[in-house]
DNA sequence: CCTACCGATCGGTAGG
DNA sequence: CCTACCGATCGGTAGG
């Protein structure tokens, strides 16, 4: 018999071992472990191996978006919803360590498919960056910079973090957000 | 009979597998196929899968240093030296896109020990561009910066690299290089 | 470098 | 949700 709540049980322990060892190196069986029951058992709740993979990726990105969404519609000036976007998605990646990894290391392991529909839904994400830097450059407020180029550089740097970060090191993820946010933002100020 | 730079072609397909769909949803009989012998004929000239992929690791990452130690070693305006630093890098990255994927993707997959000699290098890779950004700060070609992020924001987008660069792209990798180095020399520079 | 093969393990299923 | 099992495939080896 399934049990409530069991599913996410699943997820979660797939969440952990796709992030700490990569998704093809994670078995069946290592999950029905983690979980708590026999391999044969996981088929009652989920369909296929991949589907958990699709599953923690889609949730990580949609948790990007919804953080990210108010942040770029709001009004108020580009260099505050620009370090904003930052710290939202430090922190997204810092206290959500596992599904970010998930999410930004092991999505090359879904099929064409699902991968494209995972593309689609970063370009969707870029574009709200683009927009936060789009508005700072038409306000003056930023210089003139190629937009692309300021949003990989904030982006690589807020991604790159799940590679490196510790919960355990010397600064919180407000801090990690606000020390790369001053860099970039220095980056795109005029120079009066 | 083993034949002379064999090895060498069983590497290149290695390198190329290993970047398209990662180490461990690559067999040997993968590789095997890709150099055009049988799968037990690889064994003639490797002990175990895992060495192909740290000499990979391991080439790459002596490549990389190769490339920024004389950069860090020299005389000139730090500006210059990590302009340059940058360039190497990302030229790197992007003419060796397989090798560098590798690198940067693939060297979880590596026991305890070899993964804290790649993370060995690492650190002393860290530390030449630490070098680079501590000499502007104390001549005062750039503000009193955190080294520690500056370098991360530096390396981030440089290492991001790998996961959107497309050499049939409208930008060469030196034009990638250089738009990167005005942002971060910009974010360096101080502000008379 | 090949053929032939090994024990182990894989994702997934049948039947209860 | 369990037991028992499937065909396929894995990394690697023996013997030539």
């Amino acid at each position: 018999m399934p049990r409530a709540g069991r599913k996410e049980q699943i997820i979660e322990a797939a969440q952990a071992l796709f992030s700490a060892k990569g998704y093809h190196a994670t078995t069946i069986r290592d999950i029905a472990e983690e979980t708590g029951i026999r391999s044969g058992s996981l088929y009652a709740h989920i369909q296929t191996k991949e589907d958990l993979l699709y599953a923690i990726v889609a949730r990580s990105a949609e948790q990007f978006m919804a953080r990210l969404e108010p942040i770029a519609a709001a009004h108020g000036p580009a260099a505050e919803r620009l370090r904003a976007a930052l710290s939202a998605h430090v922190e997204l990646v810092a206290t959500s360590t596992e599904a970010a990894t998930v999410f930004l290391h092991e999505w090359r392991a879904l099929d064409p498919e699902r991968w494209g529909a995972v593309q689609t839904m970063r370009s969707a994400y870029e574009a709200l960056w683009d927009r936060i830097i789009a508005d700072g450059v038409r306000s003056g407020e930023f210089r003139p910079v190629d937009r692309k180029f300021a949003r990989l550089l904030a982006l690589s740097a807020a991604n790159w973090l799940y590679q490196w970060y510790a919960p355990d090191g010397p600064l919180s993820p407000p801090e990690i957000a606000d020390r790369f946010a001053d860099l970039i933002l220095a980056a795109l100020t005029p120079t009066h």
